[in-house]
DNA sequence: CTATATATGCTCTTAATGAGTATATATAGC
DNA sequence: GCTATATATACTCATTAAGAGCATATATAG
């Protein structure tokens, strides 16, 4: 072969797409990470491309700024994928991309709950450990005999000893997905899970945005476009809580986020209802280039 | 605003795009990993998008190993970009993956070494310590005064006591391309640094590589499809550290990955040419569904 | 029996992590 | 002042992982 025919690898014509730029919006309310949606919670504000764009991720900017009056925070591509139920001659393409908006942000969307789409990925709920017996139930019985793919969902779900780690959710929602227990998928008479459904891949999306900012608050100090730009520290850990989906030790994060100096002391405090008025910090970008916020947990229950 | 207007947030009407995969194709030979090239280095093979494609991944997978014949092992989606300058009216929009290729794979495109593209990044080559110096330099005098875009350059080139990082070779492309320091960005009449350079964005992409591939192998055996199926665990070390771009400490490398399981044994054995003949091992899959093999380095000579 | 590799065993230090106990501090309301 | 309610700290401790070094087997070619 030559060089040249790999560029060309078919005698088909290319085809021309169309190109989606879909959002998914985080913000941090009730102590719960929650995204902006449309349609009742089953689609992600979303345009077309444009030709004036100069780079896609700032044409997905400056759309959704100009459209909601939102700023966003720390944003980042996800993942490009094709709809093959579109016909029309064209495929669609959508590429979906992930920011932050800050705490109190005004906006006029809806918000749901990211752990309403994924109840059993909010471990600091108490409902979630029955739930995932149920998973793991139901999983059992969809993997019966086939050793290595039961393997698998233990691995990612935490089972026979596995420890359960936060950033594999997609991983279970795929396997959820392949177990047809999810709406999406549903090509078997057994009960649904709980849980809220989407438009086309949008819940697939919605589940790599959760594994990556899981992910990225770890290593990066993305959480602090979540916040206030004041906060107290108690205020992080929450969030950090929160996008975890489990608690922490409170000295031991405490220890962490100040050994690194990510924040520094304001001269203000909070105002609360009652008790000791938690004093106010703010993000020190300075040291902050690389910086490590995981790390002090707290025991999970152990499932199954 | 209405619910709806967010989806058509202009009144300009939808661009239809000519959509391009792109396949970065890793292999390693002599201890160093290549990609798969063509036009003189200058280029990675791609092809336009098909209607028939049901997903893009397995398009991209079902062309290559089409066109190449060669069988992909572990593939992920990097970036999708859109090219401004492409003109024609529409836009051109590029996904690109990289896919693992087993060593010993016979192909006929060209291979060139990675760090061909970036000497800077190969920290098991002596040259590459004062290459590293001369950046700081270039980079001091360009940051010169901006004392928090000099804290970055530190930060990610491992500079004034912060540690080497393998992961963030595409922090330091992009540092260097705003720098100028690169032909693909050379706006100043400073001399260029030595490395390869690509079409299109096409040398950000292959550190967008760089960095998934060295963070990849950590903590997933995707290694495992970069070797002969067959291999000594020095073979598996050096493939670490041609990745990592990083000599580890032999002991600790075996400690971690026989105290996983990572690996059994075969009953055959290496023939060297001279000295003891190694054992040969593969890759043991049940018990690798999470694994982790980094965490075995020797030290690197500080910079600066 | 020597040169050349590979392959192991064992020890030691340091640092990070998870976890627990106890206590100090500041407000509101009575 | 006392109490309830929070927040904020100070220490300590055990366990484990990670980095590093020293010494010694073992198997082949010539």
């Amino acid at each position: 072969m030559t060089d040249h025919s790999c560029t060309t690898p078919t005698n088909a014509q290319p085809v021309l797409c169309e190109t989606e730029l879909v959002a998914v919006l985080v913000c941090i309310s009730h102590n719960t990470p929650h995204i902006l949606t449309l349609e009742h919670g089953r689609s992600f504000p979303s345009g077309p491309l444009m030709v004036e764009h100069r780079s896609l991720q700032k044409g997905m900017r400056t759309w959704v700024e100009h459209q909601t009056g939102l700023k966003l925070g720390h944003t980042e591509q996800l993942y490009t994928f094709a709809d093959p139920r579109h016909g029309h001659g064209h495929q669609m393409v959508r590429i979906s991309y992930m920011a932050f908006i800050r705490q109190n942000s005004e906006h006029t969307l809806a918000a749901h709950s990211i752990y309403d789409y994924f109840p059993w990925e909010d471990r600091r709920d108490p409902d979630s450990t029955p739930l995932l017996h149920t998973i793991a139930n139901r999983l059992r019985l969809w993997t019966s005999g086939n050793a290595q793919r039961w393997q698998r969902c233990a691995t990612v779900f935490g089972l026979d000893g596995h420890s359960w780690n936060d950033e594999l959710s997609l991983q279970r929602y795929e396997l959820l997905w392949e177990a047809g227990l999810v709406a999406e998928s549903h090509w078997q008479n057994v009960p649904l899970l709980p849980g809220l459904s989407m438009a086309h891949d949008y819940r697939r999306i919605l589940a790599t945005a959760l594994s990556r900012m899981r992910a990225k608050i770890r290593y990066t100090p993305a959480v602090f476009d979540l916040l206030p730009v004041q906060f107290t520290l108690l205020q992080l850990q929450q969030a950090m809580e929160s996008l975890a989906g489990r608690f922490m030790h409170k000295q031991n994060f405490r220890r962490l986020v100040q050994q690194q100096k990510l924040v520094s002391q304001t001269a203000e405090y909070d105002s609360p209802v009652q008790g000791r008025p938690a004093q106010l910090y703010q993000f020190a970008p300075e040291m902050a280039e690389h910086c490590y916020l995981a790390g002090a947990k707290l025991p999970l229950p152990a499932i199954s």
